[in-house]
DNA sequence: GAGTTACGCTACGACCTGTAGCGAAAGAGC
DNA sequence: GCTCTTTCGCTACAGGTCGTAGCGTAACTC
């Protein structure tokens, strides 16, 4: 488990009245995956996962106002798995974090929860600020890791030292960061094709050769 | 308007029977885009979109088994509306493809009803088929046309003439079409950053020169 | 005119949502 | 131990949506 929790409130302090259970926590999230699994998104309802976890309906209100914020929480603990591996070379890390995204986004769980509360997310600002919080912005450290890696290795310029340099590092940043997870979901999710070893080399000698030197 | 309805049946032929009310059709698509811009995709029912469209339920579930099934059809002829610009050089030329569809997936329609049915359609094959043939296929034009002009203008090798040329060409465009769309739905939808002019040719010049040549 | 199909309307059972009220359980502080 | 506070499981509920069935009527072909 990971440090942050990223439910409504957290009130393990050290305040009056009956704690709330945290095995009832893990039972309902893992009950969601589990739901999500079976009958997808669409099917998925607070009914049936209170009842797959063992737990009244009314638990689960009382910690996620609807099934859009359980499902984040549910599928964010699989995303904080992801890894940069070092294989020696930029190429082969993009590689190796690429074939875990898309191992990741090809379990049955991800696969029907993230787009939809992305969906969701569109016209609901506090969903998309914890998709935020819980998701997205904990996987920009892989690009900032590899980033780095690659500098210290010499196989990309350092930062730049002018004033606007931190600002252009970050913005860069961004960009590769949906670029790679665009293209990664879009392939696997729209394109309905698979992210294989054979993809992942031509997808990262893109993106690290450019169209103009992709056919040497 | 374009060639091809995406309809379930198409009955126009000459068979008994009253045929079926073109002009409901275009009312409930319109109205099912109006609903998407107020209420957005979650608060989206079939009685609000007949009502709005002036017509019975049991008309709409007469020509779509589903909300899904109707809101492809009524979003896909937006993007029928995307061309690629000829603005003399590739780079120009896919940046104003990507401005224009940061542009399209902007609107809120459009934001809140792709990635929803998309998430439906990993647990909805038929979904995924009608999505695919309706909105995704029918853009691959573009990286098409853009690829042709561009190596017309020498700007990119020729085509392969080997055994195995066409196919690794057409993966190749596949793989482009994952990564520009991909990258600009992550941007808008994920990042919840505007497509603009800068981001336009950031992203462009990474596509075209890569990592390895990004800051020159 | 006969046959066929689409339309609007109403009604309906099944299901899901999100909340309220209750008594019981599980902690903190004294 | 005792009280206070909060959570828990349970039941019940109103409101809304889904998708279908049945009916009489409208529109079109032959």
């Amino acid at each position: 488990m990971v440090a942050g929790m990223h439910q409504s409130a957290r009130p393990p302090k050290g305040r009056p009245g009956r704690p709330r259970s945290v095995e009832a926590d893990h039972a309902i999230l893992d009950a969601t995956r589990a739901a999500l699994v079976d009958v997808g998104w669409g099917g998925l309802t607070m009914g049936e996962v209170a009842a797959r976890a063992g737990v009244a309906k009314t638990t689960l209100y009382r910690r996620w106002a609807n099934k859009s914020e359980l499902v984040v929480d549910a599928v964010a603990v699989l995303f904080d798995e992801l890894e940069l591996p070092d294989r020696g070379c930029l190429q082969s890390d993009i590689e190796g974090v690429v074939l875990q995204f898309g191992a990741l986004l090809a379990r049955p769980e991800t696969k029907t929860a993230l787009m939809a509360v992305v969906a969701e997310s569109t016209t609901d600002d506090a969903l998309r600020e914890r998709i935020r919080s819980a998701i997205v912005d904990r996987q920009k450290r892989l690009v900032l890791l590899g980033r780095s890696r690659a500098q210290a290795r010499g196989e990309l310029p350092p930062d730049a030292g002018g004033p606007d340099g931190e600002e252009a590092a970050e913005c860069t940043v961004g960009l590769i960061f949906d670029v790679i997870a665009g293209a990664v979901v879009h392939r696997l999710l729209v394109s309905a094709e698979p992210v294989d070893a054979d993809w992942a080399r031509q997808f990262t000698t893109l993106l690290l050769a450019g169209l103009a030197g992709l056919k040497p």
